[in-house]
DNA sequence: ATGCAAGTGGCAGTCAACCGCCTCTTTGTT
DNA sequence: AACAAAGAGGCGGTTGACTGCCACTTGCAT
């Protein structure tokens, strides 16, 4: 998860990634995104010095962490989508799904965000399965025809970043949700700008490189 | 601009003041978002203690940069705007130039970002004349009737955490202000929920308080 | 069961944000 | 010009993120 060699790990330490994991969202949200390391350490019963072992920094740790619940949350979510027959509502119950997760966790993703890190691209292993849903959507026409796949990280994105302009509990997200579903209609007339790529891998990104 | 009895400084104070902006802008731009705060103080010319007297920590600078390089580029295009007979013209030109220095100082941006200022809110000083802006677009039926003063720095946010996920200087966000403008559209018929209100002073934000 | 690679975690150290103290300088007033 | 208040800034200290070193433990392949 954080070893350059893609090797596996050993059962205990994988355990120990785990608990970090688990330590981390536990911390973040009772503590706030402040939290210290040495906290979630503690917490998880493991070493500072191991934490630092498998997440280089904070905002590694708080991506990670956000992907643990990514995976309890969206994952099934995704599931779902898949076997309902109204192709906007299953993209829909997806983006609901992130939305939730994302304002349960929001503490989590306080640190993440002040970390540095991008958190868009943590929907990285659900990209391909989001894309089917939006097709799906294209094709049965309840989404206009000039949406790319590209756009859906970014409009999570975007509806991520309202959380810190209200209480993230309120659902006020919604609103902007719909407003932005009405831009997304076939009947939306005005022709869209061309995409441009996405960054390519928008992680701990110091600098100048 | 920090401290507690909004007392006017003494001459050479403000100029001080001015310089470490201007210089904040300066070194985050070059050096990125994770200078120093002492380089900042040594560009200015100023001790560092007397950088801390002014700006408490780095949020309150990075966003105190930003609230500099917003009078030096909205203003002036909120001048014009309010001149235009366009009245959804008027609004996306400022929308515009409010993209145009985010794109420039992005690295300001990111500072204010990562120590956990909220962006949205530094529209304040034009969140007035903004809202005429708006209300005059609405009365010509360019824009829906039930958006309201709040939705404006929401899309600014939203607008904002697009360029962490392409090259800033790409434009590329045009091509979701054109979706959101698709939204904002009198012709989009679903209603809006309800709105919620903004976070009352989303500043520097310490836990739990 | 055993040997070794893999993993752990204490300790001491670096580096940057930030603060209190205290003396010296500057401004604006009379 | 003279003075009180405001401001400057050096120094030393604290705190939290993060690292190298290294002796000790543990999973697992044989």
């Amino acid at each position: 998860m954080a070893t350059d060699p893609e090797r596996l790990l050993r059962t205990d330490a994988a355990r120990n990634v785990e608990r970090i994991l688990r330590s981390a969202r536990k911390v973040f949200t009772e503590s706030g995104p402040d939290a210290q390391l040495d906290e979630i350490a503690q917490h998880a019963g493991v070493g500072s010095r191991t934490l630092y072992r498998r997440f280089p920094n904070k905002a590694v740790l708080a991506k990670a962490a956000l992907e643990q619940g990514i995976a309890e949350y969206i994952a099934p979510a995704i599931e779902q989508a898949l076997l309902d027959d109204d192709p906007l509502r299953a993209l829909t119950s997806v983006i609901d799904a992130a939305m939730g997760l994302a304002a349960q966790e929001h503490n989590t993703l306080a640190a993440a965000r002040r970390a540095g890190a991008v958190i868009s691209d943590a929907i990285g292993p659900y990209y391909t399965s989001l894309t089917l849903l939006a097709r799906r959507a294209q094709q049965a026409g309840r989404i206009r025809a000039d949406l790319v796949p590209e756009d859906l990280p970014r409009i999570m994105a975007m509806l991520f970043s309202l959380l810190w302009t209200m209480d993230p509990a309120s659902e006020g997200w919604r609103r902007y949700l719909s407003l932005i579903l009405d831009g997304m209609s076939p009947a939306a007339a005005t022709p869209l700008p061309e995409p441009v790529p996405l960054r390519p891998s928008s992680q701990p990104r110091n600098w100048p490189i």
